[in-house]
DNA sequence: GTCCCGCGAG
DNA sequence: CTCGCGGGAC
């Protein structure tokens, strides 16, 4: 933790900016930025639509040029930084994902780094960032990297073949790395577009959403500013308004973690990863459970995604086989 | 409790 | 299509 966000030097609340993302931004010029939408569907003729799309993207970049947050991965084109990047990003918030990043470049700065790394090691730097099955992919995308020269491929097709990359990776690699417009369509992107053009409406599609971006994508300057300051906008949003994403088709509302197969999961993966390998009597008294079930259909999931292996028990005939990272 | 620059399996 | 998947911040 960085000595200015101390406890003690922590400003008091009353102190504090209103938007913590964005310091210099003010309640009344915030809520200046939240009107103006108007719904895709009631345009009826391409001027119409035109005006729309400039309007919106007037706002919306002239919000990124004022308030725009930057972050490091904005300031490559190199694959690897990037995907690195968009792989944390995936369900983790930026702040906690700034630090991590800048370890993960340091210890591994490119693909060929990442494809040799052991899972003990990796497992170990990406404690802390949750949903450990992404750095699997991560490293087995590196690995699959060599087949076009440690790099990534620009289309579609090859991207979406690869281990952890879906279809908002592919289009942030295409658009990030290579400058190709693309439908870069992600939470904060999809949260911008429903507030500003789906104002009343439940159950919006992404289907529907996509021909929007498209639309603009074709027509911005700098595909790459065109999407940081759609997520920027977004992120201004989530402040502002109830979340628009629950208007998505696609939203659902996550369940409890506290108590979940997810979270025993997690603490079993920390243990094997610091402390190394346990049996499953070991494990048990750690997680403080008497559901050997539970924990063993947890682990049998757990070999069959990769993360661990059993051990063969030691030669005293009695013991049980020991669990660890696998190799 | 809700969300986070989603993905993959079924 | 729905669901499981971590862990921290607010």
């Amino acid at each position: 933790m960085p000595p200015e966000q101390s406890l003690k030097q922590r400003p008091k609340k009353k102190d504090l900016p209103l938007f913590p993302i964005f310091p210099e931004l003010s309640a009344d010029e915030a809520s200046t930025y939240a009107s103006g939408g108007i719904a895709w569907d009631s345009l009826s003729s391409d001027a119409e639509r035109d005006a729309a799309i400039s309007h919106f993207m007037g706002t919306v970049l002239d919000f990124r040029h004022r308030h725009g947050r930057h972050f490091p991965w904005q300031q490559t084109r190199d694959p690897w930084p990037i995907l690195l990047s968009e792989v944390m990003l995936q369900q983790t918030t930026t702040a906690r994902v700034l630090e991590k990043y800048r370890l993960f470049l340091e210890i591994w700065p490119d693909f060929r780094s990442m494809a040799s790394v052991s899972l003990v090691d990796l497992l170990a730097a990406w404690s802390g960032l949750g949903y450990n099955r992404r750095a699997l992919a991560l490293r087995q995308t590196a690995i699959r990297s060599e087949e076009w020269g440690w790099t990534l491929p620009d289309d579609r097709e090859s991207l979406l073949s690869l281990p952890g990359i879906g279809a908002s990776t592919a289009a942030a690699i295409r658009c990030f790395c290579y400058d190709l417009r693309d439908i870069y369509l992600e939470t904060n992107v999809r949260r911008a577009v429903l507030h500003w053009f789906f104002p009343d409406e439940e159950g919006v599609k992404d289907k529907r959403i996509e021909p929007i971006l498209l639309y603009a994508a074709k027509r911005v300057d700098d595909i790459r500013q065109w999407y940081y300051a759609l997520m920027d906008y977004g992120v201004l949003l989530a402040r502002l308004v109830p979340n628009p994403n629950r208007r998505s088709s696609s939203y659902a509302r996550q369940t409890a973690f506290k108590g979940s197969d997810r979270e025993i999961r997690g603490r079993i993966i920390f243990m094997l990863t610091h402390q190394g390998p346990r049996d499953k009597v070991a494990l048990m008294e750690a997680l403080g459970s008497s559901d050997e079930a539970r924990l063993q259909s947890i682990l049998d999931a757990l070999q069959a995604e990769g993360f661990i292996e059993e051990r063969p028990a030691s030669m005293a005939a009695e013991n049980s086989p020991l669990y660890g990272v696998k190799k």
